[in-house]
DNA sequence: CGATTCCCCTGATAGC
DNA sequence: TGCTATCAGGGGAATC
């Protein structure tokens, strides 16, 4: 599920291959994940012709700026993952003409929405479960938009106060609801929280105003260490992400508790828990992270 | 207002 | 074999 690692090495990718590119056309057959405009048909009129200027990402929001002025703003959500290349359709179905891992993995079959570009290369937007948004904003409309996401927990300036000070607002909250909510910090969900909860040895239910110092500290440095690494690493896809190239990213032999419960604890050897937290599942080691 | 629940969606998997 | 029920989950809306 793409979170702050798999959307920044999704940008990182596609910067190198889209800067430049001009819409010459878009199909869906999922009108629904397309927000604003509401009609299909204004929505393409904002894109054909515009030339992508620049791209970036703010949380887990991926932004296309647009020689119009305006904004093409995609949040995948759960499974949605943007992919790059040449498809054809054969037999109602998009194919890959380009070898290699576009055209092996069935994952990425789910194409619901491409962008054509002018040079006959593509944007594609794979998404099983089609909760992706995709909306074309003004820039003040776009600023009003991401107003109210949290701060961006890699940029230099985010101290550990900031984070203190951020976290503490909600000190009622349990400690992997609050690394999740976006309004707190942008970009972290549930696999990273849990792997950052796991790290610093915190249990995922823990109170933020039960957290000591020195617990909020470690919580700080493994959030520091693990999302620049997963980054490094081209981020997780134990399910649906990929990077636009259709390869898997390298977090996996990484990964420490997420989707593990049942084995190991890599630390102390007890076995990975799983328990629910509201509509999530949060994993931990009951023996290292401790109530 | 804050906390909780529902809902969007569909492939995979389990149970019968 | 084939049907049905359950699950996964970000985030926004509805509800308690």
């Amino acid at each position: 599920m793409p979170e702050l690692p798999e959307v920044e090495t999704t940008v990182r990718d596609l910067k190198k291959k889209i800067v430049g590119r001009i819409f010459l056309d878009v199909w869906t057959d999922a009108k629904k994940m397309i927000k604003k405009p509401k009609k299909f048909e204004d929505f393409k009129k904002e894109l054909i012709g515009k030339e992508i200027l620049d791209i970036k990402r703010r949380g887990k929001n991926i932004l296309f700026f647009l020689s119009s002025g305006k904004v093409l703003l995609i949040h995948q959500k759960l499974t949605g993952h943007l992919l790059f290349g040449k498809w054809k359709k054969i037999k109602k179905e998009w194919v890959s003409e380009i070898e290699g891992p576009l055209k092996e993995d069935p994952m990425n079959k789910f194409l619901h929405l491409i962008f054509f570009f002018k040079d006959g290369w593509q944007l594609a937007l794979s998404d099983l479960r089609k909760f992706a948004k995709v909306e074309i904003l003004t820039k003040e409309e776009l600023e009003k938009e991401l107003s109210k996401l949290g701060p961006e927990p890699l940029e230099k300036d985010f101290t550990f106060e900031n984070f203190k000070e951020r976290i503490l607002k909600k000190k009622k909250g349990k400690i992997k609801q609050v690394l999740m909510d976006q309004e707190v910090i942008a970009g972290i969900g549930n696999i990273y929280s849990d792997e950052i909860l796991w790290k610093a040895k915190i249990h995922p239910f823990k109170r933020v105003g039960k957290l000591s110092e020195e617990e909020l500290k470690r919580i700080y440095k493994a959030m520091k260490e693990i999302l620049p690494k997963a980054i490094e690493v081209g981020g997780e896809s134990i399910s649906d992400y990929r990077r636009p190239s259709g390869e898997r990213g390298g977090f996996d032999p990484l990964r420490k508790v997420y989707r593990r419960e049942g084995e190991k604890c890599f630390r102390c050897g007890a076995k990975i828990k799983r328990v629910k937290l509201g509509q999530r599942s949060a994993h931990f080691c009951p023996v290292c992270q401790k109530l």
